[in-house]
DNA sequence: TTCAATACATACCAACTAGTCTGTTTAATT
DNA sequence: AATTAAACAGACTAGTTGGTATGTATTGAA
């Protein structure tokens, strides 16, 4: 009973991480909200009962939806599993395809939120670092495998390695922003792919 | 005649950036600059017409250290134009160096900026994009002098590995940021000076 | 020692801020 | 058709915002 007031919702989680991009947290007033999505004060905390818990609520969508695009990577590279090294590659490559032919700078929610971290509560920013440690885990795991059968040609700490992925397309998500062209982060992936195909040496068996 | 603003001027830069970076820019008022740095309302406004020109003074002094750092790493690495691949090496384990062992995350202002653009004027904006885009020319010409003497074994775009650097600091920035531990641009940096190391191979010169 | 410009202090203001309160509309249920 | 809870509308408020106006203190130069 009541009208359904999930497109009401949505529309404001929408419209509130594109303000989000332009202005930042706490640049992004209400009444900003109200005006680009033609709603009112009294829809919006109805919706949501402070601002702060606008912030959670999309922090939690978008890191959703990051380790779901992990996940389906994974996924989508697991006949590979036979070759750790050409997975990995492969892993890679599925984010090099999705961010490839992006005509405006991707932004992250992640950086948005870090660079004004005073504004939110310890949970909202839990929530990204948990997400930045699952993609940690993830890469680990898939060099981890990798090693089974491949030496480093220079010796690495896997933890850092694990997280380079991370760093380089939140850097691409700056520098990109920060040169308002086209989306870099592509490019800078293929990067990343060719430095996991230089790093890897195949083990020389004694038989 | 009348006293010596210097250090008031000072003082307020100084103030401000800590601020911005644990705020962010919209969320930095003038009374938390005032109360942090124990001035007053007069002072800030006879040193700083509008917050706005605050925030330019800050971007430009801040590009200004970043230019002179790396001019310095070019200097100290001059010695080594001999060995272009090796300079460049050289040119990155000096920023290596630099950030290893900083206990906090290292927090930079162009990435406060370029993550709330809507709160600053194109020409402020611009000073970000000129000073990565100086960074990128430096670098371009460190590897096309590699590329005198050396081959890659995979096929890259110049332009972009010249950007690599910079994105690699500004998401390695990022990520320690986020996660709120030591700051682990130093670790990313060796990566990819890793990856410069794996690239290049000498030419074969056909005597 | 007067002068004048620099450097600062403080009260004040209009605009904006997040959030509240009271009421109204909508639509499925009985 | 009446009920009821969900979904929304919009006026209102207390506090904060960047910025101003006006006055005072400091200091070297004349």
């Amino acid at each position: 009973m009541g009208r359904d007031g999930k497109p009401t919702y949505d529309k404001i989680l929408a419209e509130s991480k594109a303000l989000l991009f332009e202005n930042g947290f706490s640049g992004t007033s209400i009444d900003q909200i109200l005006q680009r999505t033609g709603i009112t004060k009294g829809a919006f905390f109805y919706h949501f009962k402070t601002k702060s818990a606008l912030a959670k609520a999309l922090i939690e969508e978008y890191a959703k939806e990051d380790i779901l695009h992990m996940n389906e990577a994974l996924k989508k590279t697991k006949y590979l599993e036979g070759d750790a090294l050409e997975r990995l590659l492969q892993f890679i490559q599925e984010f090099v395809d999705m961010m490839s032919g992006l005509s405006e700078p991707y932004s992250c929610l992640y950086a948005t939120y870090t660079y004004e971290p005073s504004q939110f509560d310890e949970e909202t920013l839990r929530h990204i670092s948990e997400t930045i440690l699952t993609w940690r885990n993830t890469m680990e795991q898939l060099i981890r495998d990798v090693l089974q059968d491949y030496d480093t040609k220079i010796e690495i700490d896997i933890q850092s390695l694990a997280d380079h992925t991370v760093v380089i397309f939140e850097g691409a998500f700056v520098v990109s922003k920060a040169l308002k062209g086209r989306d870099l982060t592509a490019d800078h992936l293929k990067h990343l792919k060719n430095y996991f195909q230089l790093l890897f040496i195949r083990k020389t068996t004694k038989d």
